[in-house]
DNA sequence: ATTACTTTGTGAACTTATTCACAAGCGTCA
DNA sequence: TGACGCTTGTGAATAAGTTCACAAAGTAAT
């Protein structure tokens, strides 16, 4: 299959969260043309995407809602479980500890590791922060899919070594730091300092 | 000015982000390789970038790290104090109001807001919350340049509705829902479900 | 069954973004 | 001062992503 974009993966995701929506509204059928709305884009560019992956719809009437839904929930792995670990047991990651969005999309927090000694032992949730140190060998017994790094920037070099090491092969990252990672390891980085300077840049540069 | 792509204002707030570590590190210089290298791209990538502001380098040394980390602070819309305001008095607008990196980059958090009277003057920090329903006339007295919706699916359209009306310019979306607003409006959005989508995703078409 | 209407799927055209490649500028050292 | 090494700035080439536009395939109504 050919290299699919990022923006393209994103798009996916938004369909999909609009499609529950039409499916909690009752409706059937949906057409490009309304996802495309609904998602501030073009049909082409729906129709596009999606035919990507195959062909779904049914021309004169649009595509099954139900059906469209469970392919892109196909598409993007979500027919599973995930087994996420967060590593960081700072304040960011005690709000994702809590967070209920990882639970209803199949993505389960078993595990928080810090390396603050201070931190290590406390109970979260139902979970007890662990050393960090621990992560490669209890990554042994139990496969973790994801790591969620939400740690200081001095520390997250290190800390990402041994997730690598413990051979996670994707990384939800919060620190704002950019992650040197082998090839194999898909990081997506969430950065709330970018995100308050492109609003910024784009107030100030605005009308020119 | 010619159009600048939301991907080139990313690069730039990371390119500062990688100045200010080496400013720290007393390092006067910094060639358009070493910042590629940081960010994981290209020389010429950065090059690019920069030139569509200017030209800020010297051939044969490379850009003076004090010198380029107050341009782009100065493209960025970084030399000012913003004004924010936070939407939505539930998680993610509890640990927002904590977050210090706010202040930091000079966005200040001087209110907030809910629609859930339940919530309505409890006090956070320093701020009590306050009812959205008074929005409007908070900013007619107190100018707001970005407000932070972090508010439940299903009422975000109307408090956006209210956000507009209050003559804000830019949004920072946390609800997972796509955000109608006029042209004239900047909105970013940072979507957790779409991020760990993507990584499920990467994991998911692994090799293909 | 025919006609009118709708909407998909997809090559082709176009637009935008990235990378290449190199002349021109600057510093250093003899 | 001249030669060498390095790095920028930028047109030109390439690649990637989006939009156009239309044949094909379906529905609905008569």
């Amino acid at each position: 299959m050919k290299r699919i974009a990022e923006s393209t993966v994103r798009r996916l995701s938004l369909y999909l969260s609009f499609l529950e929506g039409t499916e909690r509204q009752g409706l059937k059928t949906i057409s490009s043309d309304e996802l495309a709305r609904l998602g501030g884009t073009t049909s082409a560019q729906v129709r596009k995407d999606l035919s990507l992956f195959g062909s779904f719809g049914k021309r004169g009437l649009g595509y099954s809602v139900p059906e469209l839904s469970e392919k892109l929930r196909e598409i993007l792995g979500l027919g599973r479980q995930w087994q996420v670990c967060i590593i960081g047991a700072g304040k960011i990651g005690a709000a994702l500890a809590r967070y209920r969005g990882f639970a209803e999309r199949g993505f389960n927090v078993t595990a928080v590791y810090d390396i603050d000694e201070a931190k290590i032992g406390k109970r979260w949730e139902n979970l007890t922060v662990r050393p960090i140190s621990e992560l490669e060998t209890d990554a042994a017994k139990q496969d973790f899919d994801i790591a969620v790094v939400a740690t200081p920037a001095e520390s997250t070099a290190a800390v990402v070594k041994q997730v690598v090491r413990a051979g996670i092969k994707a990384i939800l990252n919060f620190a704002p730091v950019q992650l040197s990672v082998p090839a194999d390891v898909t990081v997506r980085n969430v950065n709330m300092a970018m995100e308050l300077e492109g609003l910024s840049f784009a107030l100030s540069n605005r009308g020119e």
